[in-house]
RNA sequence: CGGGGCGUAGCGCAGUUGGCUAGCGCGCAGCGUUCGGGACGCUGAGGUCGGGGGUUCAAGUCCCCCCGCCCCGACCA
C-alpha cells in the first residue's frame, strides 16, 4: 500500500481526474508528446510501435475483403473540395489552406486534405469508363488536417493518421453492403484486435458525414463513462459520383453514376485503448497489438550475474524465435522494483523475472499486468506458456471491458432519470426517440448527450413507447452518451 | 471561439510588501556500494524565470500584448 502511494506521485490518478490522467499516461509512457506546433504531437518509437501493429492488423483485414491500398496527393485545389456543397459547408471551418509555392501566390488555393473523398473522386472519374471496371476497392494509409479549435493527444490532433477506404459500385445494394461490411471489419477488429468492444448503428442526420447518405458507426466505452466514436463508415450513394461525374456504360447500354462508399479509423482509437484498459499504474495494453508482450528483467546479485545477464538473453532470444516480441531491460542502474514500475506503465502484458532462485532451479517467475498474479514456470515450458497466458489476458481485457460496457448501458424510459444518471454515472443510455431533429438538439442542449446511434435489429424496437422528451409516440430506441 | 486555471532546470514545485550570485525534491553525468515491488553515499552539470513591450534606481514578482497547455462550454474522427 506504502509504495502504491510513492509510485503514484507520479501519475494523477484515473478516478481523481481522468483528464489529466490520459495526458499523464500519453507522456509517461511515452507513446506521445507535444510539439512546437499547436496541436500537432509527435508520436514516439513506443507509440508508433502500438500504431504499426494496430495498423497492420487492421490493413490485412481490409486486403483480406479484397482491397488495394494506394496514394493519392495531400493537396486539394479548392474548386475540387468545392464541388459537393454539403461536403465543403461541413469541413470549411477546419481547413488548413496552401495560398504561396515559394514566394509566388498560387492561382489557386490548396487545401491540406481534411479527407479525400475530392481528390480521389476526381481521378475515379477519369478512372471508371465501364461496369467492368467496377467495383473499385481502393483504401489509403496518410495523414489528414483538421484545423481543430481545441486538440487533445490522439483523440483530437491537428494532423492525424489514419486509413480511408473509397470504393465505387454498380448498384446502390452493393454500396450498401460494402458500407456494412466495411463496418462489421472495424468491429470485429476492434474486439479482436483491441480488447473493445462497441455499439454499432447508424448515425442520426445531424451526425452523419457532411456529403454521405447514410453514416455508420462504431461507439466505444471509455473508463471515464463517455463514449468515443472510434470508426466510420460512409454510404455516399451517388451525391459525389454526380458532382464529380463518374460514370460508366452498363451492360444495357445507359450511362450511370457509381454508387460509393467511404470509411475511416484514425489514431485515435489509440486513444481508446489507453481510456478503456488504463488504470492507475499506467497503461494496459492488448497482447495482440502490444509493442512488448514480454519484458525480461533480471534480479542481479553479487557473483551470479552473468549468468543470470546470460540467462535472460537465452531466454529473450528463445521467445523472440517464438515468434514473440520481447526485450530484456538489463540496465544496472535501476532496481528491479524500479523496472516494474515502468513497464506497468508502459502496459507491456507479462513480465518475466530471472533472479538467482530461479536460475538454481531452471525456472522463471512471470508475472500479469492485470491480476500482478505470480507464477513460476520451469523455464522449458515458458514458450507454451506465454502463448496461454497471452491468450488468456487478451480475453479478460475483452471480457472486463464488455462488462464495464454492460454495466454502464441503461435502458431509460424517463427523462428526469435519463438527465440525473448522464450527469452522475454517464455510459450509454437507450431511450426511446421520436426522430425529430428537435428533440435531438434540445436533449444535447439540456443534458450534453447526443444520440451516438441508432442500433441494427431489434435492438431499435421502441416497443410502443413514447419519445424520452416529447412523450410522441418513438420512432426507435437509440444510444445516447456524452461523447468525446 | 467564449468562460476559468496554469506556465520558474528534463519532471514536480518554492520564491515574502519588487531588493544581494534564483532555490528545493526527483531525474541527469562520474565514481563506489547495492539489486525478488520506484536503493544509497560522495562529486558534478544543467536556467535568455513561456515570448515581447512597459513602469522602476532595481522585475521571476507590478501593468499591457502575444504564445502554449489543462478544464468547462460551442464545432469535429
Amino acid at each position: 500500500m506504502a509504495e502504491e502511494k510513492e509510485f503514484v506521485k507520479e501519475l494523477t490518478s484515473k478516478s481523481v481526474d481522468f483528464s489529466q490522467w490520459y495526458v499523464d499516461v500519453v507522456r509517461k509512457a511515452e507513446l506521445a508528446d507535444y510539439t512546437t506546433i499547436k496541436g500537432c504531437m509527435v508520436i514516439k518509437p513506443y507509440g508508433f510501435a502500438l500504431w504499426e501493429n494496430m495498423r497492420d492488423a487492421l490493413d490485412r483485414r481490409i486486403k483480406a475483403t479484397g482491397h488495394k491500398n494506394a496514394y493519392f496527393p495531400l493537396f486539394v485545389p479548392e474548386s475540387l473540395l468545392r464541388k459537393e456543397a454539403e461536403h465543403v459547408e461541413g469541413f470549411a471551418p477546419e481547413v488548413a489552406w496552401v495560398t504561396h509555392g515559394g514566394d509566388d501566390k498560387l492561382e489557386e488555393r490548396l487545401a491540406i486534405r481534411p479527407t479525400s473523398e475530392a481528390v480521389i473522386c476526381s481521378i475515379y472519374a477519369k478512372w471508371i469508363h465501364s461496369y467492368r471496371d467496377l467495383p473499385v476497392l481502393i483504401n489509403q494509409w496518410a495523414n489528414v488536417v483538421r484545423w481543430e479549435k481545441v486538440t487533445r493527444l490522439f483523440l483530437r490532433t491537428t494532423e492525424f493518421l489514419w486509413q480511408e477506404g473509397h470504393t465505387c459500385h454498380r448498384t446502390e445494394q452493393e454500396a450498401e453492403e460494402e458500407t456494412l461490411k466495411m463496418l462489421e471489419v472495424y468491429r470485429e477488429y476492434m474486439e479482436t484486435e483491441l480488447a473493445l468492444p462497441t455499439v454499432v448503428g447508424l448515425k442520426t442526420e445531424s451526425e452523419k458525414f457532411a456529403g454521405a447518405l447514410r453514416t455508420y458507426t462504431l461507439e466505444a466505452l471509455m473508463g471515464d463513462g463517455k463514449a468515443l466514436q472510434s470508426g466510420t463508415s460512409h454510404n455516399l450513394g451517388q451525391h459525389f459520383a454526380r458532382v464529380f461525374d463518374i460514370k460508366y456504360l452498363d451492360e444495357d447500354q445507359q450511362e450511370k453514376y457509381v454508387w460509393q462508399t467511404s470509411w475511416g479509423v484514425s489514431t485515435r482509437v489509440v486513444g481508446a485503448i489507453i481510456m478503456a484498459h488504463g488504470d492507475d499504474y499506467g497503461l494496459q495494453l492488448p497482447p495482440r497489438v502490444a509493442p512488448i508482450q514480454a519484458i525480461i528483467i533480471p534480479i542481479f546479485f553479487g557473483e551470479g550475474k552473468e549468468v543470470i545477464r546470460n540467462k535472460c538473453t537465452e531466454v529473450e532470444e528463445k521467445l523472440r524465435q517464438a515468434g514473440y516480441r520481447v526485450e530484456s531491460d538489463l540496465r544496472e542502474v535501476y532496481t528491479p522494483g524500479w523496472k516494474f514500475n515502468l513497464w506497468e506503465l508502459k502496459g507491456v502484458p507479462l513480465r518475466i523475472e530471472i533472479g538467482p532462485r530461479d536460475i538454481k532451479q531452471n525456472r522463471v517467475v512471470v508475472v500479469r499486468r492485470d491480476t500482478r498474479e505470480k507464477l513460476s514456470v520451469p523455464e522449458d515450458e515458458i514458450t507454451e506458456k506465454l502463448q496461454v497466458l497471452l491468450t488468456d489476458y487478451q480475453n479478460a481485457l475483452l471480457k472486463r471491458a464488455q462488462t464495464f460496457l454492460r454495466e454502464n448501458t441503461r435502458s431509460i424510459d424517463d427523462y428526469a432519470e435519463f438527465k440525473s444518471i448522464i450527469e452522475e454515472k454517464r455510459g450509454f443510455i437507450v431511450s426511446p426517440w421520436c426522430g425529430s431533429a428537435e428533440c435531438e438538439s434540445a436533449i444535447k442542449e439540456e443534458t450534453k448527450a447526443t444520440i451516438r446511434c441508432i442500433p441494427f435489429g431489434d435492438e431499435q424496437d421502441p416497443q410502443g413507447k413514447q419519445c424520452i422528451r416529447c412523450s410522441k409516440p418513438a420512432k426507435w430506441r437509440v444510444y445516447f452518451a456524452r461523447a468525446y
